[in-house]
DNA sequence: ACACGATGTTAGGTAATCTGACACAATAAA
DNA sequence: TTTATTGTGTCAGATTACCTAACATCGTGT
C-alpha cells in the first residue's frame, strides 16, 4: 500500500482549521474561492483540510496583516510553483499590475498583534512526547 | 497564550480517524463506552479525537486481533496510568478474574493480517517536509 | 462620489454525527 | 445443551456542522 500518511492528507474539518488559524469560515472559503487554497471533499461535498493547508492560510494571514491582497498573495504562490521560468509565454501581467502589487507590499501596514499561531508554526504540532 | 499545540489536542472527526484506524464508528463508540478513550466533543456533542487517541484505538485494535477483551485492554491501560503501586488499598480484582484474563492472551487468536496502521506509526504522520 | 475588495450575516438545504434500540454470531458459563 | 455475555452490525429519528448563494457593510483607492 502507498498509503504514506503526509502533511497533505485531509484531516481537519473547517471548525478546528478556524480555530488553529483564527480566521473565520468566511474568510477561509473566500481564499479558497481565490484559489490561494485547494481543501479536498468529502463525498457530501464538505471541506477536509490537511496540515498544509492550513500553514498557508498562517501565511495568507500574515501576508494580508501586512498589507498585501489577495491578487499578490496570488502571485507569490503561483510564482513558487513554477518551478523555474521558461521565459516563451507572453507574461501578461502588465507593469502597472506588477507595479501596483510592490506598492501595496512596500507601504506595508504593519499591524502586528496576533494571539494565534504564526507560519511556521505547524512544524511543532506533533513533536513532543506529550 | 500557552497554546501549545500538541499530540493531545483535538483535531480529527470520527470519519477521518476511521479511515486512518480501519474501525467503524461503532466499535470506536464502544471502546468509548467502555473507557478506553474519552474523545472531546464540540459544543454540538460531536466527538473530536487527538493523535494520542488514534494511537489509542490502534493498540486497541492490535490487542483485540492478539485476543484480549475490553476488560483485559482497560486493566493494561489502567495500570500504565497508575504510575506507581500503592499497595495499600484493597484490589479488588480477583485472581479468577486475573487468570482468565491471562488465559485469554496466552491462547492468542493470532489473526494477523492488516492493511491499515500499526501502532506506533503515527510519529511518521508529520515529520517530513513534503 | 463611486467602485472594489475583504468580510459579516442570513436563509435554506443536506451531510455527518449523535443516541438508543434491537439483532446476531461467537464465545463462555451453567 | 442451554443460557448468558461480548463485540459488532444496522436501523431510526434527532441534531449539528457544514454547504452555497445572496445581500449588507466597511474601508481604501480612484
Amino acid at each position: 500500500m502507498t498509503n504514506r500518511v503526509r502533511r497533505t492528507m485531509p484531516l481537519l474539518p473547517i471548525s478546528i482549521v478556524m480555530q488553529l488559524t483564527e480566521l473565520t469560515a468566511r474568510q477561509i472559503r473566500y481564499y479558497e474561492e481565490h484559489e490561494l487554497i485547494s481543501p479536498a471533499r468529502t463525498e457530501g461535498n464538505k471541506r477536509m483540510f490537511s496540515l498544509n493547508d492550513v500553514d498557508t492560510l498562517l501565511e495568507i494571514k500574515d501576508h494580508l496583516d501586512q498589507g498585501l491582497n489577495i491578487a499578490g498573495i496570488k502571485k507569490i504562490f503561483d510564482m513558487r510553483n513554477q518551478p523555474k521560468n521558461e521565459m516563451a509565454e507572453p507574461k501578461n501581467l502588465s507593469d502597472a499590475e506588477l507595479r501596483k502589487i510592490l506598492r501595496e507590499e512596500l507601504q506595508g501596514t504593519r499591524s502586528y498583534e496576533r494571539g494565534g499561531l504564526r507560519q511556521g508554526d505547524l512544524s511543532r504540532f506533533f513533536k513532543g512526547n506529550g
